[in-house]
DNA sequence: CACCTGAGTTGACGTTGTCAAGTTGACAAC
DNA sequence: GTTGTCAACTTGACAACGTCAACTCAGGTG
């Protein structure tokens, strides 16, 4: 009998070993397509749709756990091409980050299965290298840089970039994993205000620290509780001192 | 050969049956904790470390699934437990939110294993009724409740909850999953950071919706970019008309 | 032609979740 | 004290998984 899910392959000529890789790199990206399920990526089923044996995936990766990367890599590299796509032809840097923000969600929400594997997998210990997420981390830190160097936003770059990475993260992250909370109908919509939250954060921070006590724990925490009681002074008569409803670090 | 584990254990008397459920899932949390992989949690090395045979789990729980809910359950539990904790005795609804928001990220780094199972794991096809992700969702909603009763915070619940949460979480789900990013040292201090820019997020659009034009998105967006103007009008000449660098739904 | 080397296969091992069928042991009734 | 009976567990097995050592097979080279 025949193999059900494909017909047989055809050997490679000497030197075009590799051609059986990209074959088998296609056939595990349509399986996690069509499934949509993560359990359905399995050695022998990749290995049957590329009309090759089991063992012979070997042949192209160390294991599994590479076989998986070189997928969400290929899944990565179509995301940083859509959040440049997203971002070009955009002036204002702002604007810009929006885009790449709203970009960024959207692909999470559009690919579910590659998201989670990329993003919600447990690193293998002694991983090292490039891998897709350092990628990741790689295209906010492009749409915010501009942002800095126009002096749009204020602050760490690093630490900037990471604040952005984790609110657009938390919001994709908690939406595939508990698709069953009261999400709104327009959770995109709510993906731009998460950006816009995580931007105008360091905006805060920058603006409103001017001269003053020395920022103890971060200017960024200080700004925001600096704004915080500009905005909503206690109303209800704390039991505590002069500043009950402000910042400073947790006791 | 008696089984390295552990000893193997009597028999319960009619009726007792469900002393078992209890060995079986505390042997599952240690195995947990002490491996701190979820790789290890394997029905046969939990009913081995229950003195007991890998079937006999399959009399107080449907399948893997169901175990791993209930170990999660009882992780829950104690988060939630943490959380009032940590709020109780604050008068001021703000600090007591803030001090949640501190003891939900603590936890999430003091027990990956269990945070990752919780909260990033594929959710089963039609799995229903209460999970454990649905109490985590109910205790950020506790701190949240205070803060719009006393006027502190000002937003729909839900949204602001999702939100709230989702900040949350994607700062815990990030380092959890990408612990070699260039993390700061103090990870605590930036999750106050969070809770803060996600409770002021509310704050700003309650404040500064006021009077004006109807607010075409979201006022929780229209309040952000009110104060982003304000805060930083587009200094680099931009190519648009008039608030180029403002809000307004993405084109 | 013979030979070698790269490309792929065969067959197997250990481990996992899961299940049907069997066994054991404590209590109740006689 | 013997006998049922039923809950509490065990035995033995299955299919599927990742992985590996050994084997086969075909294409190009001498």
């Amino acid at each position: 009998m025949v193999p059900a899910t494909s017909r047989s392959r055809a050997r490679a000529r000497p030197g075009d070993g590799a051609l059986l890789r990209d074959e088998i790199l296609r056939a595990a990206t349509a399986l996690l397509d069509e499934a949509g399920d993560e359990s359905a990526l399995t050695l022998r089923a990749v290995a049957a749709r590329a009309g090759v044996t089991t063992p012979s995936v070997y042949l192209h990766f160390a294991n599994k756990q590479d076989l998986v990367e070189a997928v969400c890599l290929a899944v990565w590299e179509d995301l940083g091409r859509r959040m440049r796509e997203a971002g070009t032809g955009v002036e204002d840097p702002y604007q810009s980050m929006r885009r790449r923000g709203a970009a960024f969600v959207r692909f999470g929400l559009e690919h579910p299965v590659q998201y989670r594997l990329l993003m919600m997998r447990p690193r293998s210990a002694g991983q090292t290298g490039w891998t897709a997420a350092d990628a990741c981390l790689a295209y906010v830190g492009e749409a915010i840089q501009p942002c800095l160097d126009a002096g749009v936003l204020v602050g760490d770059p690093t630490r900037l970039t990471l604040q952005m990475l984790a609110a657009l993260h938390g919001l994709v992250a908690l939406y595939l994993a508990q698709p069953d909370y009261p999400w709104p109908d327009d959770v995109e919509t709510m993906a731009d205000e998460v950006t816009r939250m995580a931007g105008l954060g360091s905006a805060l921070a920058g603006r409103l620290r001017g001269p003053g006590p020395a920022p103890s724990t971060s200017a960024f925490a200080a700004g925001f509780d600096a704004l915080a009681e500009r905005l909503h002074p206690p109303r209800h008569g704390a039991a505590e001192g002069g500043r009950p409803s402000g910042g400073g670090p947790l006791p």
